[in-house]
DNA sequence: TCAGGTGCTGACCGATCGGTCAGATCGTGC
DNA sequence: GCACGATCTGACCGATCGGTCAGCACCTGA
C-alpha cells in the first residue's frame, strides 16, 4: 500500500533538515511542530523522530556548521588586540554572517530563550568575545554599544537580504560596519 | 476561604500587563503560557482571561502606546525628503526606541511571525516607511542595507542596554546611527 | 435586607504538543 | 527461501496549551 511511487534515495534525513530549516525560519522553533516538518517532507512524524532523537536535535544538527565556524573565528581573533582585533573582527564576522545567513535568520528570532539551551552555550560565549574584539578590547559600556549594534545589524541584514549575492552583500556590510564603529585611528 | 489577606486595590489588570511584559521579554510570546502569567501575578488563569479576552489581547494592549507613537513618528516624517528626512528619522526614531525599549525587547524575538498578526500590521507598514526615510528616500537595494542595520542595531541595543539612563543611551545611539548611515553632509 | 454587578475560582473542554511503540514493508546477503 | 537490519507507519500516550463555564465571595446602593 506504500508502493505508490519510486523511492530512489532514502535521503530523508537531509530532507528533514532542509524542511526544518525552511519552517524554523518562517514560524520559529517553538512555532514549528514536528507534524509541520513531517508534512513538508511528506512523511510521518514518527519518521522524523526515527532520524532525530528529538526536536532539539534537529536544530542542533542544523546549527552545527555555523557554530564550529564561529568557534574558529573566535580562535583566530583571540591573539589580536585593539584595531587589529577590530578590523579583523569586522571582515571575518561579516564573511561568516553572509555564509551562514540562513542559520542566522533561524536564530534571529527566539534568541533569548533558545540560547539558554546548553547546546548553544558556545554561541553565547563566542559572541561575547566577538563583541570584545569589535570594541577593540575596551570594556567601557559606551564602547560596547556600537559593536552590539553592528552585530545585530549584520544579522538582521543577512536575514533580510538573504537573496543578494555574497559579493554584493558582504562588502556593503563591511562598509557600514566600519563606519558604525567609527574612526579606527588611535 | 478567600479572606486570607488584605486585598486593598484590585488593580489586577495592570499587574497582569506588567507580569506579561516581564515574561514575554524573557520567554517570548509563544513561550509564555497564560498559566505562567497567572502564576507570576498570583491569581488563576481564569482571572487573567477575565481581564483580557484572550492571550493576544494582552500583547496588543501592551504594545498599543508604542504603536501609536510609531504612527505619530511616521506622520511627522512623511512630508520630509532626502537628508532632512534622514536626520529627523535618526533622532526621532532613536528617541522613540529608547522610550519604548521594553516594548521593543518584547517584539525583538519572534518578530517574523508575530508581525503577521493583523493587530501589528501598522508596525510593519510604518517600519518600512521609516527605513524609507533613513535611506533618504532612495530605493536602491544597497542604500537600504545601512538603514536596516541601523534599525536592527538600535532595537538590539535598546533591548540589551535597557538599564542605561535615557540621556546616555540615546546620544550614543544617534552617534553610531549617524556614522553608520554615512556622511550626511549636504 | 437584599438584588445585582464585579472580581475571581476550580473544574473542565477540545486541540495539539513532543515522544513512544509494535509492527509492516523493503532491500540485501546467505 | 529466509533471516535481518534499515526505514517507516498508524495508533497511542501524558502533558500542556488557550479558552469556557457555573458558581462563590464581596461590595454597593436602594
Amino acid at each position: 500500500m506504500l508502493d505508490d511511487m519510486a523511492r530512489p534515495i532514502p535521503e530523508t534525513h537531509a530532507e528533514i533538515l532542509a524542511a526544518a530549516a525552511r519552517r524554523f525560519s518562517v514560524t520559529g522553533f517553538k512555532g514549528t511542530s514536528l507534524q509541520d516538518i513531517a508534512r513538508e517532507v511528506g512523511c510521518s512524524k514518527a519518521a522524523v523522530l526515527y532520524h532525530f532523537a528529538n526536536k532539539e536535535a534537529i536544530l542542533t544538527e542544523l546549527m552545527a556548521p555555523a557554530i564550529s565556524a564561529l568557534e574558529a573565528l573566535d580562535a583566530r581573533l583571540a591573539p589580536l588586540t585593539g584595531d587589529a582585533a577590530r578590523s579583523a573582527a569586522i571582515t571575518d564576522f561579516v564573511e561568516l554572517a553572509v555564509r551562514f545567513r540562513r542559520e542566522i535568520s533561524l536564530l534571529h528570532s527566539e534568541l533569548p530563550e533558545l540560547l539558554q539551551q546548553p547546546a548553544f552555550e558556545p554561541i553565547q560565549r563566542r559572541t561575547e568575545r566577538l563583541l570584545d574584539a569589535l570594541a577593540g578590547r575596551s570594556e567601557q559600556p559606551a564602547d560596547r554599544i556600537a559593536p552590539l549594534m553592528v552585530c545585530a545589524g549584520v544579522a538582521a541584514a543577512c536575514a533580510e537580504f538573504g537573496e543578494l549575492p555574497d559579493d554584493e552583500l558582504g562588502p556593503a556590510l563591511v562598509t557600514v560596519a566600519t563606519r558604525a564603529l567609527g574612526h579606527p585611528t588611535p
